[in-house]
DNA sequence: TCTATATAGATGCAAATGCATTTATACGGA
DNA sequence: TCCGTATAAATGCATTTGCATCTATATAGA
């Protein structure tokens, strides 16, 4: 490892502050139209693109990178909310499948028209096409390499 | 505001997803050396910037993008810790005047060995200079404007 | 001067989170 | 088959957070 440079703690606070930034406007935009945090989103998404097989939680985990307790308690709500069901899976009585409910869908659907607007409003418009594909590509080189432990 | 594009989609998945992991990964690295928090060091580093003037309660709010209550406990427990203190300012009784310690000095230090070498590896042996540069020019464009409220 | 309003900072209480552990089932080997 | 270990998911409990409110002082205006 090389020392720590100025260009790489430059980058490093920006990425912190604007990350945060982002994800606080979001969410006070969605909170202020009564609608659920973005984590209930992601859960939403990975299952409405899993389909009608569903998702078992612990597949969950790493697409959302949240805590196994954290998405057990979350599917608890989500489930109380009407917005998933839980299946039993007949090949593993430890386990169960998660699938998203119509009334899931359409949940998804209306936080998408805020959480889209304002990635519209927050990213698409302050950067060109090419430009958002050179960060996404920056960011993409960050990503964490496989946990060694 | 324009339509949500594909692009803005990916960079903001991408940012939401390195910067969450960025922050574990190296929360983690500190938790295993038995040190305090990222929050910790970020009001550390700015009372240390401020010098012996120190700075108000309600400065150090924006600075570290913390809210007001956050503020007001995460000062509560790094004055019980000895990090530092609190002087009343004379020409207001409402008011204090933070100031950081030796101590806190010396715990700011004892932080960055770790967080410094945390920035190095991920994101200093990641990307070049120059990428960096660009990667920090790209996400200055995202800083949020003055809030409109 | 007196009153109304604004600002600085702290805090009670309910909800959310993190940690460790628990419960239940599966699996691999003696 | 039985036992030890591994994995899936839930949960008890302590800590932390968020929200709203509270206390105290300041400031502006009648």
């Amino acid at each position: 490892m090389t020392k720590t440079s100025p260009e790489a703690v430059t980058a490093w606070a920006r990425l912190m502050r604007v990350s945060r930034q982002l994800v606080e406007r979001t969410e006070d935009a969605l909170k202020a139209n009564g609608l659920p945090s973005l984590a209930w989103y992601d859960v939403l998404h990975e299952l409405a693109e899993a389909g009608e097989g569903g998702l078992r939680p612990f597949e969950l985990i790493d697409r959302v990178l949240l805590a196994q307790y954290s998405v057990s308690r979350l599917l608890a709500r989500l489930e109380a909310d009407g917005l998933i069901e839980k299946l039993p899976v007949s090949d593993d009585g430890r386990g169960q499948t998660v699938r998203i409910t119509p009334g899931g869908r359409e949940m998804r659907r209306r936080i998408w028209a805020i959480y889209g607007a304002s990635i519209a409003e927050l990213m698409g418009d302050r950067l060109s096409a090419q430009e958002l594909k050179t960060l996404a590509g920056l960011l993409g080189r960050l990503r964490a390499p496989p946990a060694n432990d």
